[in-house]
DNA sequence: GCGACAG
DNA sequence: ATCTTGTCGC
């Protein structure tokens, strides 16, 4: 109940069987209980390696608690829709990798503000059995209004006549933020858990500490290989 | 055929 | 995501 096998497509026709069949998984349930721990998981590229790192902080507090790293081969190409494919694997190690287990897990990209209702917080939760919520810095799927300008505005983001997020405003002024439940969360969990990590920029603390050292790593990896 | 298109 | 310098605004 903590993990299924992590599904490797050779393509796009078997990554979109693959969503499909994990649509059967998916369950929009409100967060049974009020986290203590959350993490939040990125990942950086270098020309054939991706480097996934998942941070675990104390809720609401945001304090950092701990992290893991998974650096490995990318096995599947970027391709607008498939994002769990090509970062998915790793970032899934990288949690798994983590010495505590998380309440929820908050993954940069859409959770079922997807095509096939399933993004890389929908599968990356489905995969952990663990609740995700995804928080994409712009859209993927859907309509929405824009929101006033204050920080907490929000706006339903509606896709084929259902709701399945919000635009959300992080910080006065500046872009919304794409917020989608992932797995056992809803669009109200996203929205409110999101909102509580806000903490002065548009990225969430707990998003924006984890891809810093994301980029860290991909540096000293680079820096590392050229010097060999 | 044209436009859209997470990271 | 990655590449890549300076520059506009608070």
């Amino acid at each position: 109940m903590a993990g299924l096998r992590i599904p490797r497509p050779k393509d796009v026709r078997e990554a979109r069987a693959v969503q499909r069949a994990l649509k059967a998984r998916l369950e929009l349930i409100p967060l049974q209980k009020r986290p203590k721990i959350i993490a939040a998981a990125d990942a950086a590229f270098t020309e054939d390696k991706v480097v996934a790192v998942a941070c675990l902080f104390s809720y609401p507090r945001l304090e950092f608690l701990a992290e893991s790293v998974v650096i490995e081969k990318v096995t599947f190409p970027y391709i607008s829709g498939f994002l769990a494919f090509r970062e998915g694997p790793a970032v899934i190690k990288a949690i798994r990798k983590l010495k505590q287990r998380p309440d929820l897990v908050i993954l940069d990209g859409q959770g079922i503000a997807h095509p096939e209702g399933m993004g890389l917080a929908s599968q990356v939760g489905i995969l952990l059995d663990m609740p995700t919520i995804g928080c994409a810095k712009s859209r993927l799927v859907g309509e929405y209004r824009e929101p006033g300008r204050k920080k907490g505005s929000r706006s339903v983001l509606k896709y084929k006549k259902r709701a399945v997020g919000a635009a959300l405003r992080t910080r006065e002024g500046a872009k919304v933020l794409l917020v989608s439940p992932g797995h056992k969360t809803t669009i109200k969990d996203a929205v409110r858990i999101v909102l509580s990590c806000a903490r002065g920029f548009r990225i969430i603390e707990p998003v924006r500490c984890t891809d810093r050292k994301t980029k860290v790593l991909k540096k000293a990896l680079e820096r590392a290989q050229k010097g060999k």
